[in-house]
RNA sequence: GCGCCCGUAGCUCAGCUGGAUAGAGCAACGGACUUCUAAUCCGUAGGUCGAAGGUUCGAAUCCUUCCGGGCGCACCA
């Protein structure tokens, strides 16, 4: 929508520039924003401004001869008129915003896609939480967010495929196969002495029950180490596989769950220490092999074999980040949790060690979940904590709830998260009032068909009884919806289309208790289905980017 | 000590990559259901944008310093 009023703004400027009234070298970049007040016109643009500098005139003149130019370039601007130090501001006609009303509701689905990304290779990798424990709500808003910028970034454009990446070799898988084997024994009536360092968790003694379930006393006579390779694999296959379910259940899926252990199986985490070596990036001290990252964005060395021996995670992330772009991504980027920011700049020197510019990666945290109950903080402890859990938050709010608190702030700022709040079914919870207004407009229409009206979506329908000021608020929200998921996508923030529909959808309800839909006046009463439709359309897309269900009734 | 994030109404937060008189929800107060879902609507009140400087036509937004809160600073992942 923009992008036309740019377009003419445009051909304003040449025109001057032809007539010789505006010298316009370099040629300026026009900004086209709403005005503050939906009062002041429809767009407006500081263009006479931003130009007062380099024209050596004061704005206001400025404005006043693109005004000039500006009102006979097209038929759909109805009012151009300056104001202020210098905005522009101009006014559609009313047909306009009806073309683009019935083109919205064309693209049904699809409406609201764009291609801002251009087809652009793009990987989005997040969560990847370690397998050795169910996810809690910390990786619930990870899960969340990520789930959602992916479809967002899909739907302005980009090629994009998500992944998680499983951390199944090292130590804490050691830690885990023991901790399952020790629950094991016990289990069977030996005495155990449990180490602090292990997972206490009760899911470790489940899934030893199901190993004795499953083979019985067969691994008792056997030593730790000729046993533990299977505890190992089975709790970690275990976990995972609970995690796949949660996230399954939460409305999450990914392209491409990559394994840590397959990148030491193919040799990938030798042949990238070679390649840094062989790029001079490597040295060693102390017995261990240090990457130079502080010639680049860290602040210091890191090492990557330990003198044990052992990689260390960052080594095997330095060839998980080759690999990703070697299978061809352009951009890649990673949801962590705040906590792991310091994690940072040293990625971002492997992607400079590698040779590419550090802008093709992304890393966005994600802060902190204080879960509450009634205003009261509930306790996170791993010992204490009883909904500490994505899947008992799910249980308990529900995923449409939980999908929106995830989402409803900016992701870098803490979020508290109120349960009792979050599963309310009352005006203070935002979910409920937008897919309030979904059921309501799907109620309208099953009225509209008891009365007997006759619609349908792709019939030809006379727009022009829509001429309330209202009506037209509406018909500028909706239209709005395109543009909301371009900037989000590229500013990479999931809130703006929770407050994009929140803002949608208290229009409608306040044009709801004023304004009756079916009435006698046939003609009105299509056209302001037409409305409700498109509106309904958007409604429905805007949730879909966000994975939550917009239902007909409620 | 060093680094990252945050500080906007009583509370929770927006503020669109520098613009017009700083907004919304909740809480508070006062109104609106014989009419398509009152899970709603309308109105009132509420502010030194943490503080001080700086950059310019113009700053909540950009820069510096300080204060307050969170999180990091491993041969853990």
């Amino acid at each position: 929508m923009k992008i036309a009023i740019k377009h003419f703004i445009h051909g304003a400027l040449e025109s001057a520039r032809d007539a010789g009234e505006l010298e316009l070298s370099p040629f300026p970049e026009i900004l086209v924003e709403k005005p503050k007040d939906e009062k002041m016109g429809d767009f407006s643009t500081n263009i006479a401004m931003t130009l007062a500098k380099s024209e050596r005139k004061n704005p206001r003149a400025i404005a006043e001869i693109i005004t000039r130019y500006l009102s006979n370039v097209s038929d759909d601007l109805s009012e151009v008129e300056i104001a202020g130090p210098g905005f522009i501001n101009v006014r559609m006609s009313q047909d306009f915003f009806l073309q683009r009303l019935r083109n919205a509701v064309s693209q049904g689905n699809n409406f609201g896609q764009t291609d801002v990304g251009k087809g652009i290779k793009i990987m989005i990798e997040f969560v990847s939480a370690n397998p050795t424990g169910p996810l809690h709500v910390g990786h619930g808003r990870g899960a969340a967010v990520g789930d959602a910028l992916a479809r967002i970034l899909r739907k302005a454009g980009y090629d994009l495929s998500t992944e998680y990446y499983v951390n199944d070799v090292g130590n804490q898988m050691n830690f885990l196969g023991r901790s399952t084997w020790l629950r094991y024994k016990e289990l069977l009536g030996e005495n155990i002495e449990f180490p602090d360092d292990h997972y206490r968790g009760d899911y470790i003694k489940t899934i030893a029950k199901e190993v004795v379930d499953l083979k019985g006393d067969e691994f008792l006579s056997q030593s730790e180490q000729d046993c533990l390779p299977y505890f190992r694999k089975f709790s970690k296959d275990t976990i995972l596989g609970g995690i796949k379910n949660d996230l399954a259940d939460f409305g999450v899926t990914f392209d491409n769950w990559f394994s840590e252990e397959s990148l030491y199986e193919d040799n990938s985490v030798e042949k990238a220490i070679e390649w840094l070596r062989e790029q001079g990036h490597i040295y060693e001290k102390d017995g261990a092999v240090w990457l130079k990252s502080s010639a680049f964005s860290d602040d210091k060395d890191r090492v990557i074999v330990k003198k044990t021996g052992e990689k260390t995670y960052f080594c095997s992330d330095i060839a998980y980040h080759q690999n990703k772009i070697n299978r061809g991504f352009k951009k890649l980027v990673n949801l962590m949790g705040a906590d792991h920011h310091g994690y940072v700049p040293r990625m971002e020197a492997v992607l400079e060690a590698m040779g590419y510019d550090k802008k093709i990666f992304k890393i966005l945290l994600v802060q902190f979940v204080s879960l509450l109950r009634a205003g009261e903080k509930v306790s996170m402890s791993t010992r204490s904590g009883e909904f500490e859990t994505l899947t008992d938050v799910v249980n308990e709010v529900g995923v449409d709830a939980a999908r929106y608190y995830f989402l409803m702030r900016s992701s870098d700022t803490h979020l508290d998260f109120d349960l009792e709040l979050a599963k309310k079914e009352a005006p203070e919870n935002p979910v409920f009032y937008i897919q309030y207004a979904h059921a309501r407009i799907c109620s309208i229409f099953r009225t509209a068909e008891e009365e007997g009206v006759v619609w349908n979506r792709s019939a030809e329908i006379d727009l022009s009884p829509l001429v309330d000021e209202e009506e037209y608020a509406i018909i500028r929200a909706i239209l709005a919806f395109p543009e909301v998921v371009e900037k989000s996508a590229l500013a990479m923030e999931v809130h703006r289309i929770s407050h994009f529909l929140l803002d949608l959808v208290s229009r409608f309800h306040g044009y709801y208790s004023r304004h009756r839909v079916v009435s006698e006046d046939k003609s009105l009463t299509l056209a302001r289905l037409y409305l409700l439709d498109a509106l309904r359309i958007t409604i429905r897309n805007g949730f879909e980017l966000m994975g939550i269900s917009a239902p007909e009734k409620m």
